[in-house]
RNA sequence: GCGCCCGUAGCUCAUUUGGAUAGAGCAACGGCCUUCUAAGCCGUGGGUAGCAGGUUCGAAUCCUGCCGGGCGCGCCA
């Protein structure tokens, strides 16, 4: 419907160049927008207004202009100047059931584009340490990343999800040098405790399985424990192992896939790290003072140059970071998002320095970034606080135990990624109306429960039928379903190219929200119910709520959410 | 102190890239089950969009300065 539009109104822009009223090369942006109230017509365009400056004349007088220039279509019933200089369509009721065609022929592709051209790119997400259980911030990550690889894949891209690995550095020997204490007996509690080893609970599982030479099957290594607490390095990597296996199992029971996990190590053992760093000294944006090497990341808009190497010789952390994000522009990606936590925001302008410092022609923005702020988690009003070293915080799986998959998923991303989070237990866990999650997919059960009560009094459904008596849906709640319905295809290409998952969720609000009306004027007055005795009728009202159906469920799906068919 | 993010109804959040009278849900109040699922619907009240300027036909949205909150500012990651 918006789209016929766009095109009668490229055509009467082309009339006013023929005219002379434009000049040639002037291409201005075309905006339609649905209209927020139904008294403003269907769909409006502010053509008239942004053009103003170019003609010179004001913007209600070029409206009539426009108008008169439109051709001919037997999709708009009335057209009216409005305001300022807004141009109002009312579109012909065929023009607007249209969009129930569509989706029944789509399927579950319907709101999806070819905008990626099936183009390569790579999104990385949760990039957790593995040092311990995932918790609800990578919970986030996890949401906020799949649910954009999902809404890019909608969109025509080739995408690869990827999980990066720090498995090397110092943080790995701490890990390693926890679970060893507790091999030996050491607790936290115990003078000889360092205060920068990880104390959770979740140390002393991993240290008892590496002694009982429990054998670990984690994504790609399979690792057997020693028994030896002297064996530093056989703990390190049966801790590694061991955490690995854990946070796979998070991302499972939270249905998040990855393509690729990439290893941090790798990088090292490949060279390739030192291959990044001799290039940076050779192009000279290096230099050694206090015995360790500096990289001048001021250069490239960086408040201060930052340490490369340290005095100990071990590389700071961003340095194989920019090997690896080097790596994925080898590997042919010329678009990277890189969904992490704000805390580690600082990174960005350092491996952007690094990649510009290479001279390789990477583009200068190269990689994009999705940063999503902090969640709070709330039980009964109180504030849980989270704290890694103390072990004492929720982990994303005791959070999918208790609230459940869906919710869980559909609370963290259904906000916009930059603002802080708060995270009501109760809240995800309560199966009210106060609960978004269930109110969506009540709305496609509800459905679902109609088809059910067809066939229990004995009736059947006509799709074939219905979609030819679509002039029959009149009822303002129709109609609204339809005109909802027809948004949905911009909504999944401006998610994507914003990277705004939350749309979607806000999106499938409103539309459950039209659904539940439509069902509830069925109970003040029979003759609006779905089920009617009019064989036509009904049928046509199926095909309506069918459509529906499907795209809640499409929703649903770009947000990995399941659509229940009875609750 | 410096950098990044945020500030919209009592609470949680939207606002289709600058458009028309800023919208939902929850909470409060009042209605609706002889029903295709009441996990639902309808109605009422609720706003100086942090504050002050600026840009223009038009600003919650862009710019500047303050105020408030979060995160970061390590030769940790």
């Amino acid at each position: 419907m918006k789209d016929t539009l766009l095109q009668l109104l490229e055509q009467a822009i082309l009339k006013m160049k023929s005219d002379g009223l434009l000049t040639e090369d002037f291409t201005p942006r075309l905006q339609v927008t649905h209209t927020k109230d139904k008294a403003h017509g269907d769909l409006a365009t502010n053509l008239a207004m942004m053009l103003s400056k170019q003609v010179g004349k004001p913007p209600r007088d070029i409206a009539q202009i426009i108008i008169d220039a439109l051709p001919e279509s037997a999709a708009i019933t009335k057209v009216e100047i409005a305001g300022p200089g807004f141009i109002n369509f009312f579109m012909a009721q065929d023009a607007q059931s249209a969009v129930i065609s569509e989706v029944l022929k789509a399927k579950d592709t319907f709101g999806h584009n070819q905008t990626g051209n099936g183009q390569k790119v790579q999104v990385e997400f949760v990039s957790a340490n593995p040092t311990g259980p995932l918790h609800i911030g990578h919970g986030r990550g996890a949401a906020v990343g799949d649910s954009i690889c999902r809404l890019l894949e909608a969109n025509g891209w080739d995408v690869t999800a990827e999980f990066y690995y720090n498995d090397a550095g110092q943080q790995i020997n701490n890990l390693a040098l926890s679970v060893q204490a507790r091999c030996k007996d050491i607790s936290p509690d115990d003078v000889a405790w360092q205060k920068d080893w990880y104390q959770g609970d979740y140390i002393k599982d991993v240290a008892d399985d590496y002694m009982a030479k429990v054998k670990i099957d984690a994504e790609d290594q399979h690792v057997i424990g020693k028994g030896d607490p002297d064996d530093l390095e056989a703990i390190r990597h049966f801790a590694v192992a061991y955490l690995r296996r854990e946070q796979d199992l998070d991302l499972k029971a939270f249905a998040v896939h990855f393509d690729n996990y990439f290893l941090e190590s790798s990088l090292y053992e490949t060279g390739k790290v030192e291959e990044a760093v001799k290039q940076l000294v050779d192009n000279g944006f290096t230099y050694e003072d206090g015995g360790a090497l500096w990289l001048k990341t001021t250069e490239f808009g960086d408040d201060k140059d930052r340490v490369m190497r340290k005095k100990d010789g071990g590389y700071t952390y961003f340095v194989p970071d920019v090997a690896y994000h080097l790596n994925k522009y080898q590997r042919g990606f010329k678009k990277v998002i890189n969904e992490q936590g704000a805390d580690h925001h600082s990174t960005i302008t350092r491996v952007r320095a690094g990649l510009q410092a290479l001279k390789m022609d990477i583009p200068q923005g190269y990689p994009d970034y999705v940063l999503h702020q902090m969640v709070t988690v709330m039980r009964g009003g109180e504030e849980v606080k989270i704290s890694k070293r103390a072990g004492s915080y929720v982990t994303l799986r005791d959070l999918i135990d208790e609230v459940g998959r869906d919710a869980t998923r559909y609370f963290l991303a259904a906000r916009r990624a930059e603002s802080q989070l708060t995270f009501d237990i109760e809240l995800a866990k309560s199966q009210t109306n106060d609960n978004p999650v269930y109110y969506i997919q009540y709305a496609h059960a509800r459905v679902c429960s109609a088809f059910r009560k067809l066939s229990e009094v004995g009736k059947s459904f006509d799709q074939t039928n219905g979609l030819s008596q679509l002039e029959l849906l009149t009822l303002e709640q129709e109609t609204d379903l339809m005109d909802k319905m027809s948004q949905f295809p911009e909504l999944v290409k401006s998610a994507a190219s914003q990277c705004e998952p939350h749309v979607i969720a806000h999106y499938l609000r409103d539309l459950a929200a039209l659904l539940h009306g439509y069902y509830q004027i069925g109970s003040d007055d029979a003759n609006n119910r779905w089920i009617v005795d009019d064989r036509n009728l009904c049928d046509a009202r199926l095909t309506l709520i069918t459509a529906v159906k499907q795209v809640i469920s499409n929703g649903l799906h770009l947000l990995g959410v399941s659509a229940p068919e009875k609750m």
